[in-house]
DNA sequence: CCTACCGATCGGTAGG
DNA sequence: CCTACCGATCGGTAGG
């Protein structure tokens, strides 16, 4: 029997580990501080999980299914145009990584402690995620709307995804430049490394946001 | 009395604990296997640096004084076009990251762990780099060679690092592509991102490689 | 979900 | 630069 309390507990340990995998890293957070952000006791974290590195795994595994859920569900709702396909896709990425900096982060860095099924599987989604954005940009090429450097998708794929990867370790709300304007920034850049238009036909909305864990 | 032997040492501890915490990372790496890696027992990593974190300090700061180095020397050698300028200090950046991956990216992520004074300096560094590639930026767009997105400096800078930066973690020598090609390619999705010329006049040349601690 | 405990390993030190 | 050792903390478990 698995009750409400449970999932809700295994919920909340999930959302702690977030904040404190963000912060400190994996290997500097301890479970007595994950279990103690919920006013449990160490031993309470393994009625949940098997072990630190099975939280983690499932923690970062959750975090690249509902990314690649939005880029699926963000190109296929973008049209036929490569270029709006394309915008549409990095939208999704600088959105994750703007406005859910902690998740993005510990995405983008913690899955490094990973090994052996758990890392492949982690490695599997990063590539599908890649794939995903390369695909597109071949396509533009095809039609004639991009011109890639290198005549590679795979090196513009890369390039960008790193740049928006990287956000979620510098931006700030309060900072100059609102979420919107960075938003459009990074799809105007994006656009102009594709050596495509510098604006798609449509500008592509801030995705919803993704599902995060009740406290 | 400062020996040639107590400098080597040193040297080698450097080294040593640069390839364990490029492949690890600095909390994942004990005192005892940097030491190990030279032949020493424990203890004498504390000859020669009065703690783990006195060693990792002086290790990124020297990666990074390295790079401002290259930087400002690169900047110099250009001459006055601005876009040549720019293309230079995006060669180092790419160089020192294809070309010497542990080094960069120690400098780039181990810094994390530092604290206090320590770690501001190395902050200054890091920022110091970037308005290095920004006033470039803003020279270029003043003299209306550069179109800047948002006709933000800033915003350009950070992308083109956060992109060059993790060229560390996934390129191979051994790869498709070879340094030179992947040098060429950065340079033109920098060329591209700042709206400049697809070219620089001149192409910049590999810098010379960062002097390595000898084993 | 808690209490109490395990062996292992950590960074660092004393004394030579 | 080594030997021997320190207290602290770690992830994980047994038993309730």
């Amino acid at each position: 029997m698995t009750s409400v309390e449970t999932v809700r507990s295994r919920d909340r340990l999930l959302a702690a580990a977030t904040t404190l995998f963000y912060e400190r890293g994996f290997l500097a957070t301890s479970v007595k501080e994950i279990t103690q952000a919920c006013g449990f006791t160490q031993g309470a974290l393994y009625n949940h999980f098997p072990s630190k590195d099975e939280l983690l795994y499932q923690l970062v595994l959750d975090i690249h299914a509902e990314l690649e859920r939005h880029t699926v569900q963000a190109r296929s709702a973008a049209g036929d145009d490569p270029v709006d396909q394309y915008a549409a896709l990095v939208a999704v990425h600088v959105a994750a990584h703007s406005l859910f900096r902690e998740r993005s982060r510990v995405g983008n860095h913690e899955y490094r402690w990973l090994s052996g099924t758990h890392l492949r599987d982690v490695l599997a989604s990063r590539r599908r995620l890649r794939d995903e954005l390369a695909d597109v940009l071949t396509a533009g090429q095809q039609a004639g709307v991009f011109d890639l450097v290198g005549r590679s998708a795979a090196t513009t794929a890369r390039a960008v995804l790193d740049m928006c990867g990287l956000i979620s370790e510098w931006f700030r709300d309060d900072g100059e430049v609102t979420p919107t304007e960075m938003h459009r920034r990074y799809i105007e850049l994006a656009l102009r490394m594709a050596g495509g238009p510098s604006t798609p036909t449509t500008w592509p909305v801030l995705p919803d946001p993704p599902v995060l864990p009740k406290l």
